[in-house]
DNA sequence: ATTACTGCAAAGCGTTTGCATGTTC
DNA sequence: GAACATGCAAACGCTTTGCAGTAAT
């Protein structure tokens, strides 16, 4: 079904090398130097299908959508200043047990989101106040 | 500051006494019959002020955005084949009170999404299959 | 040879914005 | 009458799609 395409296994190696959450723009701007004639629709086109046989996940928020590899599930933390994508820990849990079982209908994925301030941000505008 | 507006408090409204979650293109649908000449425009623009100002909630998923009057805090279950979304119950949790603890910045919200298919899609599913 | 994958450009969807007009205070 | 809100249309950002050509099997 699916062929061998050298885009394809820069775009899964350029977002498996990253600890951030890129996004497909972000991508097409690395991958550039190194494939000058890639086109932005041709790493939209991979993601979707790495999105699709599970290889990344995509992660769904305002504005345009990271993509992330899929290590382990976890959680996502969103920093309303800086606007970066810090991972955090899966809240494991029997509460998820408890609303699976209580739910009529099938939960195959969760995604717990967090927003706020990330350390850096918080930082900053502590000193700003201060000063 | 703020102005009174008949648009405005007709969107208020409109959202509050909806159940499930609309988004802005369905409430201008809707108020349409008895606003005919208000804009879609209008209805971006106090949805915006309106989660600005802690009334109701924005919920960002893949595609259009979600508006939620704001009862107390809970989360959202969105189906994988009609689009549905429903509320569910918050993770309550001491998981919540153990990540706060660790993470180094400030968490001012949590959203957790649940995917996959409600009880209809299911059964509608399940049906197909069977025949 | 077949058929998936590519690049490019155009279109798509959801949302925001500029501007002239209307409304509220 | 000053400031805010509206309607309209145009622009926006992100993403998808149609098509003709290229590359993997």
């Amino acid at each position: 079904m699916a062929r061998y395409s050298r885009q394809r296994e820069a775009i899964r190696k350029q977002v498996s090398n990253r600890k951030d959450h890129p996004t497909a723009e972000t991508l097409y701007a690395e991958l550039k130097p190194d494939y000058p004639e890639m086109s932005l629709a041709t790493v939209y086109r991979n993601l979707g299908q790495l999105v699709e046989w599970g290889d990344i996940i995509r992660i769904d928020a305002h504005g345009a959508a990271r993509y992330d590899w899929v290590v382990e599930p976890h959680s996502h933390f969103f920093c309303r200043e800086c606007g970066c994508v810090v991972d955090m820990p899966e809240a494991d849990d029997s509460t998820l047990q408890d609303i699976r079982e209580r739910f009529d209908g099938t939960i195959e994925a969760v995604a717990s989101n967090y927003f706020g301030l990330c350390k850096e941000c918080e930082e900053k505008l502590r000193k700003a106040i201060e000063s």
